[in-house]
DNA sequence: TATGAATGAGATTTCATTCAT
DNA sequence: GATGAATGAAATCTCATTCAT
């Protein structure tokens, strides 16, 4: 019966990721997080030691449904121009969908609300995105796109800065609907920077 | 005697920045704080309604010192790529000094721990410091050093961004020192972005 | 399962009865009540929301259960004579089970310890008792035992009043024994301004 | 200076009344009551041991006040009937003026808010009025209004609780003005049951 | 003497977690 | 396995009183 005990923990986490995001880790009770999975209080204690781990198993499945999500789509790309478009736009849903989680998700970095190896588990995300990234600029370099003397670290890094600080300001401050939201203005301008 | 009472309020407000700086919003405790403002429990009470409040005066004093530096700073440099540059150096600083607050401010700006007006007065931070990054690239048009027909606003959108997220990664996840950071290969890759 | 519930509370009810009874309202410590009860001291948030609700919750139980007695009393005796004799004599014993609570009780329609609602209960409880106090003299006025001009009203003040001073007196000032108190004098006199 | 003294102690008694008397003793604080006496917050421990002991002595103060009162008031009627209502009209303006009192009157009685002094004190004003009233039905006897065999202390106990009941529902329930209550029908009923 | 400033002791309440069915 | 009930540890805030000028 691994099967329904593994249902139920999907359950406890995706109610988990509404009462989080929606609260932010200290507000958040376990007992709503309870409610809006449809079971009793302590039956989240079956499946998770305590709020803490919940939390960072809460963590740990947004980052790696995140990175399939990514990986998804930029099989469905090709060439660096569009791959980066859509990882904007990828990028933007995803902060969409977890802006309550961004507190949390940088206090997971540095504050000792999580463990250790959850702090790890982040980095080691935060890593991956920025090797794809580099991926889809080595990429650019190879099929000529991009200039060769790129360095495609230091343009990782601006790219990813770039493209959150713009939907966290459209999102966040503006307010506006990510569907709406058009990163070619960014991604336009960094083409100025990389291109041949 | 007010001068007196503005000495205490600056005095506790220096312990809350080290104590909310450190453990963040939730974990500080209002008697860690007088400790290390090295007076009574309440007497923090005499100066500040509560917890929250305390806190929020502390990030509007936080707020208010960046943009007197920044200013400082700008006035004290000349040319746009100088005054970049300085201004990174300045942002650099800035972040590691508050690392610990990062977290608050970002809850600040989304989760209710923080009342209407300081989150609309963060946003006019934000806001000022994007209209100071404008007004550099302004000065570049002006001058030549940049390209005429430059989008001021996204190019704040991007400098802000890679400049935070720059930072971020040297200090947060590499544990870098402040001091030893050299923005230039952000700052020098901008420049292909924007320069003439 | 609403059975037990019901049983906790009374159990925390009563306990709330002897502690607030010995010390009122502020003196009072929920870990004392607590203690009485012979439960955790949180228990009690389980089924009060505050101290405060404790406190009104128990006087509407006292309430009610003054009301319910009296109604038993008065059913139990013949004529108005006896049934006035009865009614006080019940009134002692309320009032020397109760003798804390007097100043709760008084505070109650009073200060704002009490909210509204529950002021308007005290409030409604005291007509209740006026109207006994009526009916019975209006019973006496049909039966021919009082006379016909009597104003019923008046009576039961003085009627009210005096018996409230009377055990008062006896038990507060000269810390007599509530079953050795005789209302007879009282009654007698009473009845020499109101009987035919 | 002693005269200075006294005034001063005068001024702080007067305010206590005022915010004793609006408050009840818990929810006053003594800030409040240095506000209201124009003086420094610690000034108050000039003069007053305690919050408590200014408690007592504003009872006391009352309670001679009261007395004093009384006894003026009584020199200036004759009669039997015309000096049991002018002690109705005079009580009635007391606990008017005292209304926020009674509750700590009676708590003082019988917490232990109050020391043993000044429960003794207030058991003695209480005798004390016991005594008037009794006086007052001697003299009606005395002079042949009232009936040979009557028991003055039964007498005094009815007109005590005829008439606070009486007052306590026209000011408290009804809501009433106290110049406009009048005692006239108690004391009309009263008088069939003492009267020759 | 008068007082603003400082404080410590203490009380209510919250909530993650455990218990017992 | 699932859960309602119970709880204790902890944290904010209040206010009478003392201190220092």
């Amino acid at each position: 019966m691994t099967g329904m005990r593994e249902e139920r923990r999907q359950q406890i986490i995706e109610a988990a990721i509404m009462v989080f995001g929606n609260k932010g880790y200290h507000r958040a009770k376990i007992e709503e997080i309870a409610i809006e999975a449809e079971i009793g209080k302590s039956t989240i204690y079956e499946y998770f030691i305590s709020k803490k781990e919940l939390f960072e198993e809460m963590i740990i499945f947004i980052v790696e449904d995140y990175v399939s999500q990514i990986e998804d789509v930029l099989n469905n790309t090709s060439g660096c121009r569009e791959k980066l478009i859509a990882f904007a736009i990828n990028y933007g849903n995803f902060i969409n969908n977890h802006v309550g989680l961004a507190e949390n998700t940088i206090s997971a970095s540095e504050s000792t609300t999580v463990s250790f190896g959850v702090k790890k588990e982040i980095k080691r995300w935060k890593m991956q995105v920025f090797s794809t990234l580099e991926g889809i600029f080595q990429l650019g370099k190879s099929s000529g796109e991009l200039r060769n003397d790129l360095d495609t670290n230091i343009a990782a890094v601006i790219a990813m800065g770039s493209i959150n600080e713009y939907y966290g300001m459209q999102l966040l401050i503006k307010g506006m609907n990510p569907a709406k939201i058009d990163p070619t203005p960014i991604v336009d301008m960094l083409y100025k920077a990389i291109k041949k």
